[in-house]
DNA sequence: TCAACAGTTTAGAATAATTATAATATATAA
DNA sequence: TTATATATTATAATTATTCTAAACTGTTGA
């Protein structure tokens, strides 16, 4: 999934006109080795101190729907105020720093798989994930 | 907690004064047999609806603050765009109904114990709770 | 190559949810 | 019952996000 390269390819591929401010916005959020947690905050931050020309909001806000549309970005809730979205697209669990509110991915084997015995009548589970709220001392764990 | 009666020692047992608005507020949330979900906008219409007085949106946050601070309440997030409030406190799953919008809870006896293998070092675990998304058709499952 | 069109970007306005403010009112302790 | 601290309220302020409409750009096909 759109890992270092040629991102005007990529975008074209799933139907994404390659305009100068995706490429950009790909090149930043898929161009390193670990997943990316962030903000559109976050990321409005790192485009403008990475990059010389700016961005506007909306296109930040546009782009990265688009790309969560197209599966290359996950949002994750934790906060009520707060969007995180999350470069690493696949069902896997997290931890969630409370002291510095940090999202950490945690691989399918570092938690055993989950067994749901209840089920809703005519609906179909479409995803099962666990957060592990983590803290160093006696926090609110809300 | 809170249930079934005499919210005004209730209160006051954990420093909240009994204000007549915290009160009427307490009975409705807590005035029922099963476990509510809310978001703050649920809550003010239901205000509005069973009550014959108003209540300002103010303090209805407010309220739902103080309640939540004082562990009465538990806040989940599901969706960026809505903040819940969940009556029951205690660590434990939940359904989420995307076609619906719904929160569904899960007894803890009906997801078996998640097994953690990862840690975070000088971090402790906090708590552990799952989110299972369900639908009944082929979903986007963000 | 280039014109035409559809899709995109942009600044700024609009909206929605939440929080802050400051005046008024209320609960509680003495 | 009075003084004081705390709560409520309407409204303003703030924040995050979405909308809008004009200007711009990528793409297609002649």
């Amino acid at each position: 999934m759109l890992k270092n390269m040629n991102f005007i390819e990529k975008l074209r591929e799933t139907g994404l006109r390659p305009t100068k401010q995706r490429v950009k916005i790909c090149e930043i959020l898929f161009n390193r080795d670990k997943t990316f947690h962030f903000t559109i905050n976050d990321l409005a931050k790192k485009i403008s101190e990475e990059l010389n020309e700016k961005i506007s909001l909306a296109t930040i806000y546009n782009t990265v729907h688009a790309l969560k549309n197209k599966g290359y970005l996950k949002e994750i809730s934790i906060n009520s105020d707060k969007s995180y979205f999350d470069t690493n697209t696949s069902v896997h669990h997290h931890f969630y720093d409370e002291d510095t509110q940090q999202l950490i991915d945690c691989d399918e084997n570092e938690i055993e798989t989950v067994n749901v015995k209840k089920n809703i009548t005519g609906k179909k589970i479409n995803s099962v994930e666990v957060l592990v709220r983590v803290a160093s001392n006696n926090h609110n764990q809300n």
